[in-house]
DNA sequence: ACCCAGGGTCATA
DNA sequence: TATGACCATGGG
C-alpha cells in the first residue's frame, strides 16, 4: 500500500473517531495570527487566557498591539508565557503586517511567496507561518508539529530524522491541496495526542495497534 | 517536585 | 549543518 493510501486512511480513522474539529477557533484572520504566535511551545488554555485579556482591553487589533507600551502588552498575554520575548514578536509581526497592507493586500499573493514572506518576520518560523497560511489565509498548506513527527514514527512511516520542509511534503504530495482536509487533519492529529496521551510520553500506540493500512487494504 | 505544552532565535563549533 | 541556551506560565 502506497504511504499516500495509509496518509488518508489515518484521516479517515482519525475523524471517525473525533469528528470534525472546526478549527481554528477565533473571530477574525487576525486573531488567528496573533493566537498563532501566542501558542508557540504553550498550551492552548493559557494562549486562551491571553486573548481574552486583549479582547477585554480591547487591544485585539492592529494598532492597540502596536501603540500599547511593552510592559502593557506583556501583562495582557502574561499567561500565555514567553510574554517579553512574545511581546517583541507580536509588535514585529504586527507592524509588518501593516506595512504590507494588512489582509487583502498580502492575500493577493501566491501560497509561495506569501510564504517566504511570513518566514521573512522575526518571530515566525515554519509552523507559525503554516498555521497562519493554512487558518487564517485559507491556503492548502500541511501543519507538522511536534505531534505529527511523533505520530508518523510510531505508525513506522518516517524514521524521525526528517526536516520539517520534508515531512510537509509528505503530506502534500500523498494528499490533494484541499484547505478544509488540512485543516482538519492537522486539527485531528493534536485532538488525538490529546486524547490518547495526556500523562504519557508517546503518543500513537493505539494507532499503532490497530494500523489504519490494515482496514483498507 | 518534575514535565510538557498547538516553537523560534541566536551563539557557538 | 547541527547542537545548546534561552525564553516563562499554568496544568497534570
Amino acid at each position: 500500500m502506497q504511504k499516500g493510501k495509509i496518509l488518508l486512511a489515518l484521516y479517515q480513522r482519525l475523524h471517525d473517531a473525533y469528528g470534525p474539529q472546526s478549527w481554528w477557533p477565533a473571530d477574525s484572520p487576525f486573531e488567528v495570527m496573533l493566537g498563532a504566535i501566542l501558542t508557540q511551545n504553550t498550551a492552548w488554555t493559557n494562549v486562551e487566557k491571553a486573548i481574552h485579556n486583549l479582547k477585554q482591553a480591547e487591544a485585539l487589533n492592529i494598532h492597540s498591539i502596536l501603540e500599547l507600551p511593552d510592559d502593557d502588552l506583556a501583562q495582557l498575554i502574561r499567561p500565555s508565557g514567553y510574554f517579553n520575548i512574545k511581546t517583541r514578536r507580536l509588535k514585529n509581526f504586527t507592524r509588518w503586517f501593516l506595512e504590507e497592507g494588512k489582509f487583502n493586500r498580502l492575500n493577493q499573493l501566491g501560497d509561495d511567496e506569501l510564504r517566504l514572506r511570513l518566514l521573512s518576520v522575526n518571530g515566525v518560523g515554519p509552523e507559525t507561518a503554516d498555521d497562519i497560511l493554512l487558518y487564517a489565509f485559507q491556503r492548502p498548506v500541511f501543519v507538522i508539529d511536534a505531534y505529527t513527527r511523533r505520530l508518523l514514527i510510531k505508525l513506522d512511516l518516517i524514521n524521525g530524522d526528517e526536516g520539517y520542509e520534508q515531512l510537509r511534503q509528505f503530506f502534500e504530495q500523498a494528499l490533494e491541496p484541499d484547505v478544509t482536509l488540512y485543516q482538519e487533519y492537522h486539527a485531528l492529529i493534536v485532538r488525538h495526542a490529546k486524547q490518547a496521551c495526556s500523562g504519557e510520553k508517546d503518543c500513537g500506540h493505539c494507532l499503532v495497534e490497530q494500523p489504519p493500512a490494515l482496514e483498507i487494504a
